[in-house]
DNA sequence: TTGCGGATACGAACAAAATCGTATATTAGC
DNA sequence: GCTAATATACGATTTTGTTCGTATCCGCAA
């Protein structure tokens, strides 16, 4: 039974999708080459941790080699939704515009990227 | 000893800080009855939580009376921030627009608070 | 065929967070 | 003063997440 529930990656499991995300698949080898770069935990936790998310429905797996390799089953676009969703309920009193407001004020965004959000919001407004 | 490090609430602290901030300050009883309406859990664990986060310096209190009374320590704004940076960092590979973009997406958010960001983003601009 | 390098499986230890049970204190009403 | 109601304190348990050690398997070179 393929569970398919939907579950919210852990802080650990986010760092690991993160590089699935950026190289479409990975050998649990790769992933942990590319996470001992920021964190030194060991070869098998990074298994672990593979298997779990595998259990999880979080990632699948090409077993027909011997060495297995991974690709996110969930989207990078669907996760960011769901903790935006989650952050602007339970930080941001449901208001969306809020949390926009806030992201803008803190980070300063270069004019460029300012405008690029100004053409987006005519195109929202139509 | 009054700790002040920059700690990062739990899921658990944060559902408290919310309402902590909404109220401006509470009674353990207080802050257990509002938070019974979504969750079930015990009056004592209420309470522990509020313990430890009195511990970590995430709330003050005022126990001069026998029912003390707790505020919160650290501004609703200044923990938006703390999470919205790092999510930010983890998610949208520290792209604040990439941010704003993906909210603006997700949620419709109606005519007028377009138009709010959009002058927001006017003034950002000077 | 033997042994070694490199892979997975998986139980178990460890850590952090959440929950609860129970002891104890304080106060108000009788 | 006693008791019931209502607080806090705090250790212990449970749950969830992370990390690791060890068993085992597989393929290949000597």
């Amino acid at each position: 039974m393929t569970n398919s529930k939907n579950l919210k990656p852990t802080e650990s499991e986010l760092e690991i999708l993160k590089i699935l995300w950026a190289r479409e698949n990975a050998t649990v080898r790769e992933v942990h080459e590319e996470l001992s770069k920021t964190k030194d935990s060991g070869y098998t936790t990074t298994l672990k941790l593979l298997q779990i998310m595998f259990e999880k429905g979080l990632v699948t797996r090409n077993d027909s080699n011997k060495t297995h390799i991974y690709t996110p089953a969930v989207s990078r676009q669907r996760t960011q939704k769901q903790f935006l969703d989650k952050m602007i309920n339970t930080l941001f009193s449901g208001s969306s515009t809020q949390l926009v407001l806030q992201a803008l004020g803190n980070q300063k965004a270069s004019k460029d990227e300012l405008e690029e959000i100004q053409k987006y919001l005519d195109n929202l407004k139509k």
